[in-house]
DNA sequence: GTAATTGCAAACCGTTTGCACCCGA
DNA sequence: TCGGGTGCAAACGGTTTGCAATTAC
């Protein structure tokens, strides 16, 4: 687990900071109801103006990457310079897959460039139904 | 301008609604605060709720499109089926252009079928500085 | 000890909705 | 006429914040 980032920054690793970088080891997309709903399910009673503190501490710490798949409510997962990699998502029933193609990003690159684009970020989603729902 | 798409469906062409699909010729990619400050601007006093009335209604019969490139507010267009296109997005200035690559569109095809995912939609947002902000 | 963290409740902000009135076809 | 459209104010839901008490280091 990344503690040391945390510890790194003067950052305090307190008992709900550590619950919520394990939920995140079992589950690797989530929003704040669900982090909320899961720390119930184990007896840690954590506020909601925690969750949200806490996962704001760690977006801006490079511990979690925010993702806004749907207008609803944002979406979390943990940060991983070294593996960049984009996402299906299922409008059924939600699930998300990653995925990684280098022959995008560099379509990408060159998108930028013919539009003299600096690049910092992008997002890359392909909303549709899984194969599990398709079944359905 | 798509008037017939609006009236075959049994809505009424009102003035505002003419006033703001007005606006989309002017603005290709406008948010509902964007709309009420320009209508106001040209002494239209349209209440919020029936901007939001009007978008959605549009968005429901294929007159406009909502895109959600920042968390805070969603951003439309007008549709038009036969030129997807996706985006690059300022953030210094929010400014949004337009780009096509069918080569990428073939990509997430495959990635798809790998993943035996059927596509609905498809959202690629490029974020970074245009050409204007590189200078300042 | 002291700065970061937490819980609670209230505030916020974009968006939606209930209701009574208005208007386009 | 009549069903869709509109304004107003209140509601909604996710998220943020002020404040006083708590805790990690």
């Amino acid at each position: 687990m990344n503690l040391d980032i945390i510890q790194n920054k003067g950052l305090k690793l307190t008992k709900h900071k550590l619950a919520i970088l394990k939920l995140f080891e079992l589950h690797k997309h989530l929003d704040a109801h669900k982090i909320n709903t899961l720390l119930n399910e184990e007896g840690n009673n954590v506020s909601a103006a925690t969750i949200y503190r806490v996962l704001a501490s760690f977006e801006k710490n490079g511990v979690v990457v925010r993702h806004n798949f749907n207008e609803d409510q944002a979406v979390y997962e943990l940060a991983d310079p070294n593996h960049h990699h984009d996402h299906l998502i299922c409008t059924k029933c939600n699930k998300v897959i990653e995925f990684y193609n280098c022959q995008i990003e560099l379509l990408q690159e060159e998108i930028a460039k013919k539009n003299s684009f600096k690049i910092i970020n992008h997002h890359l989603n392909l909303y549709g139904i899984c194969s599990e729902c398709k079944k359905t």
